[in-house]
DNA sequence: ATGCCCGGACGTTCCGGA
């Protein structure tokens, strides 16, 4: 089973990208954050031409996340629903061949000390207790998306840069940390832990060329199908060409139960 | 070529992103 996060940074700007790496890549599915567009603008396409199931929880201008899977997607659900008034859609889950898969979008947090920051952190907060509320670390899970963290500093092309910000603080680093400890693992840092993997380059000022980039797309797992990874990758590629994302693809493959 | 930011909006510049 073929698990993949990308930031697609637009559907609308990303269209034909998006059918193009579907149809070439085949994963069993795709969580995808930053649409950019209400629901009814989810390319049709990816339901009758290429025969995958989509749920979305998209959202005009900013945000939105959906869950693209080749078999049906059920038990799906849209937000937090924990009382707080957010307009923001970050979070969608479904249930895929009896995996829970949870798909976020985490805020980024703009600079340190604003608001955004602080929004940021709640939202951490507000993670942690929906998982404890609504999931259960003894089943199969996983939780994928854009966390706007570095879990450490191998995941940061330039330290010194970036140390002192919202991507790579370690007040960050613990929120992200805090959610891990639910009961989740890293499944990329089960197959490689080595420095220099990055999901995200900044447009500006050559990001790419200079490889001044980051991890901050994660698939996260539970003991049950961290126990199967099979295979980690990053989409490096596809970061290239004529209007990429700013973010790669990245994923894992789990091996079949046994 | 991986090349000096990009997408979106009641736009004509500004906001948000990371």
């Amino acid at each position: 089973m073929k698990v993949v996060t990308w930031n697609i940074n637009s559907v609308r700007a990303r269209h034909d990208r998006l059918l193009n790496w579907l149809d070439r890549n085949a994963p069993d599915v795709l969580c995808l954050q930053e649409l950019k567009v209400p629901d009814e603008e989810f390319p049709l396409e990816v339901e009758e031409e290429l025969d995958y199931y989509v749920a979305a929880f998209g959202q005009k201008t900013y945000n939105g996340v959906a869950i693209v899977s080749k078999t049906p997607i059920t038990d799906v659900v849209r937000g937090m629903d924990d009382g707080v008034d957010d307009p923001q859609s970050r979070l969608i889950a479904g249930t895929v061949r009896g995996v829970r898969v949870v798909c976020v979008y985490v805020p980024n947090g703009g600079e340190m000390g604003s608001d955004k920051w602080t929004y940021k952190l709640a939202w951490y907060g507000r993670l942690r207790r929906w998982l404890e509320t609504h999931c259960d670390p003894s089943q199969p899970l996983v939780l994928c998306g854009d966390f706007n963290v570095t879990p450490d500093d191998r995941d940061v092309d330039r330290v010194d840069e970036w140390k002192d910000t919202v991507l790579c603080n370690a007040e960050a680093r613990a929120a992200l940390q805090s959610v891990v400890d639910w009961g989740l693992i890293d499944t990329f840092r089960l197959k490689n832990d080595q420095p220099g993997f990055y999901s995200w380059w900044d447009y500006r000022q050559l990001g790419f060329a200079k490889n001044n980039g980051m991890r901050i797309d994660m698939v996260y797992a539970t003991k049950p199908l961290a126990d199967r990874v099979a295979e980690v990758f990053i989409d490096r590629d596809e970061r290239k060409g004529q209007r990429p994302s700013d973010h790669a693809p990245a994923g894992v493959i789990f091996s079949p139960p046994a």
